[in-house]
RNA sequence: GGGUAGGUGGCAGAGUGGCUAAAUGCACGAGCCUGUAAAGCUCGCGACUAACGUCUACGAAGGUUCGAAUCCUUCCCUGCCCA
């Protein structure tokens, strides 16, 4: 696993480094756009890479359900099967045995599992929402298919629990994605000794593939990492579960290290409490991700405390939602004090929508439900997400990163 | 001219004596969304009030009744059919 750390910034831990993988480099902090049915809705690639898109993630649980990880094999791997030739990260389904459980949506001071699926420390029986069928997910089997899906970076089947979730079922859950990890990395290593993922990749086409090092020199997948696993922290907001947690999966020993079950429903200084507290412990020289993270102000407050990737839905469901995320903050723009408003989204983006639309037009797409609001809001938020994190980049590499927090916070005044 | 069906909130459309400021859908308005069961969800939507509440409302006027969108009388209007 190569992973270069270019630039410390001085003020705080925010860091800019360079992740290699067989797809190619990420320069980070970076957000991955969520992927989730392997597409980022809306979107097709090219306009990804053109709004910056480094990286994307999918779902082994969805894509496992369908179409399923033969016919994505059979295809030439996930990245042929969509034409994405840039990096890929895959989580595992382990968000899904949270938000699928039926009471995460009828009632919020439940503790423990529900219906749709049964969680032993074997796996995890699910029924899926599409079909009904039955499933059971090993953490053996989500590595094999996202070995199968050829995917760059792999998340380990865990339990994400609920805010609020009792003491002891949070550690029960931790203790469960800890021995869930392990299982991961052993799969994985056992996968690796039969020469499986190479003769996959192979047979994927890999052997095409060049990523090139710092001295320009091209890696072939011989010489550099596949494939990378990440270990997840869990532990809910109980801080010593946290320790003990990212002691035991550091203990194991991973490409890098996500901290998971963030933004479920806690108030925000609890976030970046457990945050700010699971980076004290978290080795430096490796990437770390914060998953499901966030609103613009938690990404910029996590990389200040040293965090390298994030993910979220919320630049594309919040615009199939109608609602744009702008320097001067977020807008509802289905709302109707934009009805005669012939302005862009906003003035100093520089993406296609706002060179193009205004946000009464756009508006009026939401309102006659057609289906090109939905793309072009979809389009600005990316692009809107991928030019703050090249703008932190930025600025943490000339060493301003705090000055550009402070004048960021000041314009973006509400959430 | 004769017959017939009907006139309900922005629209469509329930309701045929009290549980009706009036179902439901649409439209409209607002809020929500953090490793996507989400082009979704929730709430509001006669007027006035911060709120308790008060007032005005089911074509119009009058009447029956403790009580009417609902029953009666007259009038006005609309659709359809026949001449």
């Amino acid at each position: 696993m190569k992973f270069t750390i270019k630039q410390n910034d001085k003020d705080s831990n925010a860091r800019v480094s360079e992740l290699d993988t067989l797809h190619g480099k990420i320069e980070t902090p970076c957000f991955m756009p969520v992927g989730t049915q392997a597409t980022v809705r809306t979107l097709s690639n090219r306009e990804l890479v053109e709004a910056g898109a480094q990286i994307i993630l999918g779902n082994t649980y969805h894509l496992y359900i369908r179409p399923g990880i033969d016919l994505i094999e059979k295809a030439g791997g996930l990245h042929k099967f969509m034409n994405w030739n840039k990096p890929i990260l895959t989580d595992s389904g382990g968000y899904q045995v949270f938000s699928l459980q039926e009471s995460s949506y009828r009632r919020k001071d439940y503790v423990t599992p529900a219906p749709m699926q049964k969680i032993s420390d074997e796996g995890v029986k699910f029924k899926a929402p599409i079909d009904g069928r039955e499933y059971f997910f090993t953490p053996e089997e989500i590595i094999k298919a996202q070995v199968g899906l050829g995917s760059d970076i792999m998340m380990p089947l865990d339990e994400c629990v609920k805010y609020p979730c009792e003491y002891d079922y949070a550690k029960k859950a931790m203790l469960r994605s800890v021995d869930w990890a392990r299982r991961s990395k052993e799969e994985f290593n056992r996968l690796q000794a039969t020469g499986y993922p190479v003769k996959l990749l192979r047979a994927n086409g890999a052997s095409k593939l060049q990523v090139k090092d710092k001295s320009n020199q091209i890696l072939k997948p011989e010489t550099c990492d596949l494939q990378l696993v990440f270990g997840i922290i869990q532990g809910s907001t109980y801080l010593d579960l946290r320790e003990e947690c990212l002691n035991k999966i550091v203990d194991i020993g991973f490409d890098g290290y996500a901290v998971g079950g963030l933004s479920v429903g806690e108030p925000k200084e609890e976030l970046l409490r457990i945050a700010s507290y699971s980076l004290e412990h978290l080795p430096r020289d490796k990437p770390r991700y914060m998953m499901g993270v966030g609103t613009p102000l938690d990404i910029i407050d996590a990389v200040s405390l040293g965090y390298d990737m994030f993910d979220c839905i919320i630049p594309t469901r919040h615009g199939r939602n109608g609602t744009a995320y702008t320097w001067d903050g977020k807008k509802v723009i289905k709302n109707a004090e934009f009805k005669e408003d012939f302005s862009p989204i906003d003035e100093n983006c520089n993406c296609y929508v706002c060179k193009t639309y205004s946000r009464a037009y756009i508006r009026h797409l939401f309102n006659t439900r057609e289906i090109l609001g939905l793309k072009l809001l979809s389009l600005h938020n990316i692009h809107f997400y991928l030019q703050l994190m090249a703008q932190i980049r930025k600025a943490i590499k000339k060493n301003r990163f705090s000055d550009f927090k402070e004048t960021f916070i000041e314009k973006y005044n509400n959430e």
